[in-house]
DNA sequence: ACGTTCAGC
DNA sequence: CGCTGAACGTA
């Protein structure tokens, strides 16, 4: 069945690798574009930071017949002839490509000049959209999940720290082996996908972003290394001038940033009052402390130094090595399958939870810049959520209130405390501002009390009061549940889905997160489908026009570009109305443009 | 490896 | 009260 096959070695119906100038030849073209291309690139390496690409498997549908080209093995190197041999498949249009996680070896193709074209089929993310509850979607345990079958483990960590090198032969069975899988996951999973109606997300969605989010990675962002040097100065001199205080406060010096020893401090020998439990101890975290600092002044120097010492090894110090090597950019991961409801999630580093509230928010933002020539543009949806449960319940009030483009808190404010929209207050506002964000959490009397510090009963006053004035919520609220305790899965506006696991369980504290789960998912997910379809459109719309500048990043419901000087207003123009116009919903989508040389930009 | 905390949406 | 990832301390 499956069979190594060398540039003079070659399988009767595989792909042809024998001779580069036969490869031109229609013969074979004529099956790629029938079945599509399904390969997998042997990256040797894959934490270091320079990925080597020592072979390429392939496999053909009918048969599954496999072969493996070789590229670095036994001190041999053929790179210059397979890539030139595979660089018109890879890049023909005409051909749809089928790989698990396409998205990491097409950065190491674009580095050697290949720049795959055509429609995608991904397994990995297949297997996501299937159950985005799981959190491994590894051809390993795709594989043995969907053909029930184990696949061998490739190079344990033990094998990696040892550098065993495979030979050809062991590299030859084993990617061969698992390209066929590929191709039969495919074939298993794509029917799945049409089964559940996922289809639309896979084709139309997942598939289309997976260029797009290679593109953003393979470009990153420029940082000012100098600027954040600066910070760093500046804040190790407030460190230390707090650290000092905190000491002189404690009567001795003890390592702050150990629960252990900041409990015994501020419990055992201040002799302060613990507000709450965790499972090991006494809770220290911020707002335990703001309740502490009405009794002592050891507590609000703590919060400082949190703030100034996360700040500092988070962000300020952990992102000028990144962009060392790389032209002063830094390049973060996007995952594609990381999530429940369908958002995307950063990493290496994260550059969604970049600092943004704050002096020294805005500062560290200030350290993201453009290059020479160009400047940034952030645009981002105002009230993605909340217009999106204006939709999905139709509620009248919330319609309206979007609809005359009326700030969502103040009009909610405005109802609860039953006062005309000019005379609500701050108080008034950030009280209906929890409200609203609670609604999109699945709000529970409990949370809200915590999150507004007031008692439960008064939290279960301002809920029903929210719920007679927005029925349509409420009546929204309860099909949901309702649906999902039927049928056991939560879906979005553009039907991708999710299983609420424990929506039916005897245990109420289960089934009352479960609830909240199934209320918060088809918001999220909604408005991770839309930016979604935002990014595609933007995108295509880039490119039609020709123009120069280019997506950076996806942070939940913003998007940052990088883009020359003269793009400003075509692209201040092309972003709105491709966000706006992502979909056709009962109220308006609304989108805010900044542009400046920095993402600090008055945000 | 896990819990806690905290940065973002 | 929803969804994440990183740093740190502790085991
Ligand atoms: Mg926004
Ligand atoms: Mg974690």
């Amino acid at each position: 069945m499956k069979q190594p096959s060398l540039f003079d070695d070659l399988l009767n119906d595989a792909m042809p690798v024998k001779k580069t100038k036969e490869l031109a030849s229609q013969q074979h073209s004529e099956w790629l574009q029938k079945d599509g291309m399904c390969f997998l690139l042997n990256i040797g390496h894959k934490i270091s930071r320079d990925p080597e690409l020592l072979g390429i498997a392939l496999c053909r549908k009918n048969g599954f017949t496999a072969c493996y080209i070789p590229i670095k093995h036994d001190n041999e190197d053929n790179l210059p002839e397979a890539l030139s041999l595979l660089k018109p498949y890879f890049e023909d249009p005409a051909i749809i490509k089928i790989s698990h996680d396409i998205k990491s070896q097409m950065s190491v193709l674009k580095r050697k000049g290949i720049d795959i074209k055509g429609n995608l089929k991904d397994t990995m993310i297949a297997s996501y959209l299937l159950d985005p509850n799981k959190s491994n979607h590894g051809l390993q345990r795709v594989v043995e999940e969907y053909l029930e079958r184990v696949l061998e483990v490739q190079e344990t960590k033990k094998r990696t720290e040892k550098k065993v090198v495979l030979s050809l032969e062991e590299s030859a069975d084993l990617f061969c082996e698992r390209v066929v899988c590929i191709q039969q996951l495919h074939d298993v999973l794509f029917p799945r996908l049409m089964e559940t109606g996922l289809e639309k997300i896979y084709l139309d969605l997942e598939m289309p972003i997976i260029s797009i989010l290679s593109n953003m990675e393979l470009k990153g962002i420029r940082i000012d290394p100098n600027m954040l040097y600066g910070l760093s100065k500046e804040i190790s001199g407030q460190l230390e001038r707090i650290e000092g205080q905190i000491y002189e406060l404690a009567g001795e010096r003890f390592n702050i940033n150990s629960p252990q020893q900041l409990s015994h401090i501020l419990f055992d020998k201040i002799g302060l009052k613990p507000a709450r439990k965790t499972k090991t101890g006494y809770s220290t975290d911020n707002d335990t402390l703001q309740q502490l600092a009405v009794h002592h002044k050891l507590p609000e120097e703590i919060v400082k130094y949190r703030l100034l010492f996360k700040l500092k090894n988070t962000y300020i110090d952990a992102l000028p090595p990144l962009a060392e090597h790389s032209g002063g950019r830094i390049h973060t991961t996007f995952n594609q399958t990381a999530t429940a409801t369908g958002r995307l999630s950063s990493s290496d580093p994260n550059l969604q939870n970049i600092p943004v509230r704050g002096e020294w928010g805005i500062r560290i933002r200030e350290a993201f810049i453009a290059k020479e020539g160009c400047l940034l543009l952030s645009s981002d949806y105002s009230q993605i959520e909340l217009r999106l449960l204006a939709h999905l319940s139709a509620d009248e009030k919330l319609i309206e209130s979007f609809k005359e483009d009326i700030d969502i808190h103040t009009a909610t404010a405005s109802l609860l405390f039953k006062v005309d929209k000019d005379r609500v207050d701050r108080e008034m506002r950030r009280v209906a501002k929890v409200v609203n964000f609670g609604i999109i959490y699945g709000m529970s009397p409990f949370g809200l009390s915590e999150a507004l510090r007031i008692g439960t009963t008064e939290a279960s006053e301002y809920i029903d009061r929210y719920f007679r004035l927005y029925s349509g919520v409420k009546q929204y609220i309860e099909n949901t549940i309702r649906s999902v305790k039927e049928t056991g899965f939560a879906f979005t506006l553009f039907g991708r889905r999710r299983a609420i696991v424990d929506i039916n369980s005897s245990n109420s504290n289960l089934r009352q997160q479960s609830e909240r789960i199934a209320v918060n998912t088809p918001i999220q997910g909604s408005a991770a489908d839309l930016i979604k379809i935002a990014m595609i459109r933007v995108d295509r719309a880039i490119r039609e026009r020709g123009i120069l500048s280019e997506m950076v990043l996806q942070i939940h419901d913003e998007l940052l570009f990088e883009i020359p000087i003269e793009e400003i207003e075509v692209m201040k123009a092309l972003v709105k109305i491709e966000m706006e116009g992502a979909a056709s919903l009962l109220v308006p989508l609304k989108v805010d443009i900044r542009v400046g040389s920095n993402w600090g930009i008055a945000h």
